[in-house]
DNA sequence: CCTATATTGTATCACTTTGATACAATAATA
DNA sequence: TATTATTGTATCAAAGTGATACAATATAGG
């Protein structure tokens, strides 16, 4: 799942140091974007992380805002260079400026302990403010990229998040909430589905997302009731059961 | 209700030179903030606008954020340099950051007119990212002030609003939407009113929020069946009819 | 091949919530 | 003192929800 950076060291510290050499041109100042990946696999609600160097930490992927770029597409463009994917249900949620989060220091020493304190720009000084999207996706369908800075990229069950910088552990929890009511109002939920799927597998998702159990039959009727799944032949799934109708979402009665 | 500013054109003038000339160097750069103002009088939802310069244009009051502070704070700020309410229910909504916002030219020109281009700095020549809140205010208590760029502070229909620059309009149908979602779950709606008030008064906010009729007897049901409020004794209204009762929020059970 | 097992689809019952209507109570007015 | 406008409460029917029962059926194991 994860996947290794395998530039040189001479290499991630050139591009680094170039990164922060070119950032003041191309990017607004003291503004990022970060995003919470989220995806559905096992019956668990994950959130895709990136390792920060060779640190036991992890951060939100993110980046930054070209100057004549609008914000939806930043977010945007970041998503689509981390995972590969062109259509992707993306959502601003919240906007993180307290200046206390800029007062981490490990990515900073971090850094400059790869390209040194002589090379150091001051693009990182900066006080950041980050404007925060979450992101629904079929995980099947990811090839995650990593990038300099980050070594590994790695899917984490949202209730047992690794280590993180910054405020991103706040971010992540404000993302979940959000999350939570929009699958309420908007029926996003299948942005993290497959195609096709079964009641059941349905059931599982809308119990992570909400980390709590539904009665199954009730759980169908409601749902049934919406008149937003269309249902389809039966499936052959090879377990020792009835087999379960698939269904699969109708567009244009929601979004 | 609005306030004419009464400062001479020459005072105006080196006001606004001189907030371009230092404000590089106290606001974080490309940032701001915009607040949407919402009370509650005469049974109508109204949103505070301020009238920029002498144009038939209005705006949010707004500000930026200094580079030492949290952004929440800024806009508590913001808002209480221009309502001088010390505690306001604000709610952090939408950040706006489309490119196409910073096109608008009406400010810049009119701006220019008054100052004359040889003083132009280069401050509002910036493309923006603003960070949006609404407030809930008790407009009994209101004192709003004007300020430099702007001569009349007036309350809006929030059905009625005047022609607006820059995205405006746009923030403020997102403000009531988010509004409207918020009213139903955190019952934020008695940051509108006064301390106490009758049944009768509660169901024309809910109805200027929500812009549709509850019926009454239904509506008095639901919302005594939430515990969040306490019955006082008879109002005397001096109306021609039977005395409704007066109710406060109970605070502590939502918030 | 036949039965056991696990899970699915549907029905049903009691209970709660909601929409709509009826009606008695009452403060000011004429 | 009766009238008017509005309030507080009750009630009935319809819709929605929680809990349970049960028949249907694809595979596994003998």
């Amino acid at each position: 799942m994860g996947n290794q950076h395998e530039g040189d060291v001479r290499g991630l510290k050139e591009g680094i140091r170039e990164f922060m050499e070119t950032a003041p041109a191309i990017y607004m100042p003291g503004l990022s974007v970060d995003t919470v990946i989220f995806g559905f696999h096992n019956d668990k609600l994950k959130v895709l992380l990136l390792r920060f160097a060779n640190t036991p930490y992890f951060v939100l992927p993110g980046g930054f805002i070209k100057k004549e770029e609008n914000l939806d597409d930043a977010a945007l463009r970041i998503l689509q260079e981390r995972t590969g994917l062109q259509d992707i249900y993306l959502e601003q949620f919240y906007t993180s400026g307290n200046t206390s989060r800029s007062k981490e220091t490990v990515a900073k020493e971090e850094l400059q302990k790869i390209i040194g304190k002589a090379q150091w720009s001051n693009w990182f000084d900066q006080r950041f403010v980050s404007v925060c999207y979450y992101a629904l996706i079929d995980d099947t369908k990811v090839k995650p990229e990593t990038e300099i800075f980050f070594t590994e990229f790695k899917w984490f069950d949202v209730n047992k998040l690794p280590k993180l910088l910054y405020d991103h552990d706040l971010i992540i929890k404000k993302a979940l909430s959000r999350l939570q009511s929009d699958l309420d109002k908007k029926l996003v939920g299948f942005n993290l589905m497959s195609e096709t799927f079964t009641m059941g597998q349905l059931q599982k998702l809308y119990e992570a997302v909400y980390q709590k159990k539904f009665v199954r039959t009730n759980f169908q009727r409601k749902l049934l009731s919406l008149n937003v799944l269309e249902r389809l032949e039966k499936q052959y799934t090879g377990k020792a059961h009835k087999a379960p109708f698939l269904y699969r979402f109708v567009t244009g009665s929601n979004e």
